[in-house]
Order: C-alpha cells, then sequence, then structure tokens
DNA sequence: AAAAAAAACAACCGCTTCTGA
DNA sequence: CTCAGAAGCGGTTGTTTTTTT
C-alpha cells in the first residue's frame, strides 16, 4: 500500500532533517539532560503511539475520580505506562467530555477563517472563540481543509491575501490592507489579555473545588467574567475620523446598523447571522448550513456567478468565493477587481447590491468621497463583524 | 481486486511561557 | 530577582483510512 513505511522506531530532527534510529534519540535526550535541559519525563519503558481503549478507560477514571492535579505524576497513579504530556494531551484533546467531535459546520469554518485573519496561527486564541472544538482539531482541520481550498483560490493562506497582490504596492488598497493588520495586532493583543484573564477566572473558581474535575464550574466560569472586551477598539470604532490606531489611519464612522448577530445552538455557540438576509439567500441557493456543506460547496461549483454581484448576505459571499472556479479562474475586470482585494476583502462586501467594479476604490482617505465612505463603511461593518465575534465568545467559550 | 496516492487526524517533539519557591 | 518545574503551544510526523488509478 501507499501509506509511509517509515520503520516505528525512527524519528526525525526536525532542526535538521535527519533521521535518526531510536538509540541515537536516547542518547541526544541523554545528552540534552547531561547539557541542562531536562527532558518532560523519564521516558525509559513509556509507551508511545496511539492511545488503547482501556488506557482511555484507565486515564477517564483516574480523572473522574482524582482530577488530573499534576500531570507528571498522573501516569504512575493511574497505572499508565504513559509520559504525563501525553496523558494531557490526551485528555485535552479527545477525552475531556466537553468537546464537540465531527465535522465543522460552516459557520464554525467561517470563524475559523476570520479569526485566522485576525490572529494567524494562533490555535489556542482561536479556539477560545470556537466552543468544544480544541486548538489540536482547528490547526488539523485548517492545515488539511481550509488552507488547501484557499490556496486553491489563489489566496495566500498566511495573509488572506490573492497571491497576486504583489502587485498592489503602492495604492490605497494595500494602505487599507496594513492598517487592517495594524488593527489586527492590537486585537490579536487584546484576545491574549482576555484569554489570560479567562484563566485567571478560571483558577480563581476552580480554588475552593476539589481536585475532581468540574465540567459545570469550569464550563460557566467565564460567564462570570464581565464583558471587559474590546474597549479599546470600541473607542476607535465610535471615534469617527478622529480617532487612529497608534499606527493605522483606519477609521470608522458612526450609527451603522450590526451586520451581525450571534446565537448560541447546540451545536455551534457562534452561529453568524448576516444581517437579515441570511436565511432567504441560503434557500435562494439551496445552500445547507450544516454538516456536509463539503457537498453543498461543491455542487454550488456550477451555479454561483460573481458577474451578477455580491449577494446581500454575506456568508454567501464567503460560500461562493469558496465554491466558485469562476473566481479563481476568470481573467476579465470584475474579477481583477476581486482578486485585487483579496479574500479577506469579500467579507467586507456585505451591502447589498453593490457592484464589483466599485470595489476598493479610493480608500485612501476618510470620507473621501462617495465611494471612500461606503469603503469604509464596509470596513467598519467588518470590524463591527470581528467584534461581535470575539465579544460573544468569553460568554461561551469552553475553559482550556 | 490490487496498488498507489491522497486525505485525515492523533500524537509527538521541543520551544516558550507561566508559576511558585 | 532568579531558577526550576509544569504546562501551554505550534509545528511536524507517522499511521490509518479513503479515494483514485
Amino acid at each position: 500500500m501507499g501509506r509511509l513505511t517509515t520503520t516505528k522506531c525512527t524519528w526525525k530532527n526536525k532542526r535538521h532533517g535527519k533521521r535518526k534510529d531510536h538509540t541515537t534519540a536516547t542518547f541526544y535526550a541523554d545528552l540534552h539532560s547531561q547539557m541542562g535541559r531536562s527532558p518532560c519525563c523519564d521516558k525509559v519503558g513509556l509507551k508511545k503511539g496511539p492511545w488503547t481503549h482501556d488506557e482511555d478507560q484507565k486515564l477517564l477514571a483516574y480523572i473522574e475520580d482524582h482530577g488530573h492535579g499534576s500531570w507528571r505524576a498522573l501516569p504512575a497513579r493511574a497505572g499508565l505506562q504513559r509520559c504525563g504530556k501525553s496523558c494531557r494531551l490526551r485528555w485535552t484533546n479527545y477525552l475531556r467530555p466537553d468537546i464537540k467531535r465531527g465535522k465543522f459546520s460552516l459557520q464554525e469554518e467561517q470563524s475559523i477563517i476570520q479569526l485566522h485573519a485576525l490572529l494567524g496561527n494562533r490555535w489556542s486564541a482561536i479556539a477560545t472563540h470556537l466552543p468544544k472544538r480544541t486548538d489540536n482539531e482547528i490547526k488539523n482541520y485548517w492545515n488539511t481543509h481550509l488552507k488547501k481550498r484557499l490556496a486553491k483560490m489563489g489566496i495566500d493562506p498566511v495573509t488572506h491575501k490573492p497571491k497576486n497582490d504583489a502587485l498592489l504596492s503602492t495604492d490605497g488598497q494595500s494602505k487599507n490592507a496594513a492598517n487592517l493588520s495594524h488593527m489586527a495586532q492590537w486585537e490579536s493583543a487584546r484576545l491574549e489579555a482576555e484569554a489570560r484573564l479567562v484563566r485567571e477566572s478560571k483558577l480563581r473558581s476552580s480554588f475552593n473545588t476539589p481536585t475532581t474535575y468540574n465540567l459545570s464550574s469550569a464550563s460557566t466560569s467565564a460567564s462570570a467574567q464581565p464583558n471587559r472586551s474590546l474597549d479599546m477598539m470600541k473607542t476607535w470604532s465610535s471615534g469617527g475620523c478622529d480617532l487612529e490606531s497608534p499606527t493605522s489611519t483606519l477609521t470608522f464612522s458612526e450609527n451603522a446598523p450590526p451586520i451581525m448577530t450571534s446565537s448560541v445552538g447546540d451545536n455551534l455557540v457562534h452561529t453568524i447571522e448576516f444581517a437579515g438576509t441570511s436565511g432567504n439567500s441560503s434557500s435562494e441557493t439551496g445552500i445547507i448550513r450544516e454538516e456536509g456543506h463539503e457537498q453543498d460547496w461543491k455542487s454550488m461549483e456550477n451555479s454561483v456567478s460573481f458577474t451578477s454581484g455580491f449577494h446581500h448576505d454575506m456568508t454567501l459571499s464567503i460560500e461562493s468565493a469558496w465554491a466558485s472556479p469562476e473566481y479563481s479562474l476568470r481573467g476579465n475586470s470584475e474579477h481583477v477587481n476581486i482578486m485585487d482585494e483579496g479574500f479577506t476583502s469579500l467579507l467586507l462586501n456585505n451591502s447589498g447590491d453593490r457592484s464589483l467594479s466599485d470595489s476598493g476604490k479610493d480608500s485612501d482617505n476618510c470620507g473621501g468621497g462617495e465611494e471612500g465612505s461606503k469603503y469604509y463603511e464596509d470596513n467598519k461593518n467588518y470590524w463591527n463583524s470581528i467584534l461581535n465575534l470575539v465579544n460573544l465568545s468569553p460568554d461561551h467559550s469552553p475553559m482550556l
């Protein structure tokens, strides 16, 4: 078969790309400890590789009775021939009762993409906003599904911009992209702080509880946190043209209606409904926003055309972007405009029947003309959508 | 039906960060 | 303030499963 046939006793040195046999690995581990870096645990005689059902049961039973406490000490106490780190990973990524497994919904995928555009490969931060999903699962899903799809569309999965974006070096769009990037950095920092607060809250809430794992207290502790997020972003967004980030000139206008609301569902807490039209547009195009949407996207490939303009529903715009081969293959002017804007900009285009050729023009000055203000209106809407997304999250995020 | 290739994902490794003494 | 241990985190590997040839 075509499976990889590397032997079980070899491993690859990541830094040097060389394979070493297990003996050599052990030697290097010993060397490491002699050089001052101690191994995470005594690996002699410890089992590696896939967990058996029996091991899972032992770990589950132990944690149910005693909590995990010290991971290092846990394996011996639980009667497992594993290192503590392996136990922690198994628990965190697989056995924990408050994690959801199975296919990602379309909404979850969109959240991942949005958050990745903001945060990059910071999977734990992203996972904070995707309840019941682990960072490892999100990371795997990104690497095996989403990244490839973006690449297929000609979008750089790292920057979320078209791969030919290098051509746009001096115009307003590039400046705007830089502004978005600056804001993303700020938001990223904020999310980190927020996650820290949540962790602290968790610690506080569990301070008086026995070592036994308590799902209910863990999962609700974040709710007790006052919603203190996004103060800075709100300050930005409320300040109009006079307010700037330390480095950005991106501004917002006031009094725009929110474009995104959220609801809490059984399967997905952050169901993102964009203002007004999601239901209609879904039914119009036969999109099913649930499990198995991969099929739906494929089926859309032959039915969605960008020549008709953007849909009211931002969600649909994204879906269309995913699904339409024309999007990535056509070479006409409309296509160029879309590609110039980039994938992230697709998220901005939620404002009705706006034509493609209007997008992204004359946007470097604040309030400079109708199109410019429209453009900033869209930017504001985009960031509002992100704000809503992250604002809602702490109340529903699982404790990690 | 068999082989090969691709996809999927659990688990590992090692660096970084946090925490408490 | 410093240090060591513990835990967190992200990149990567390796095995299994599924799809294609």
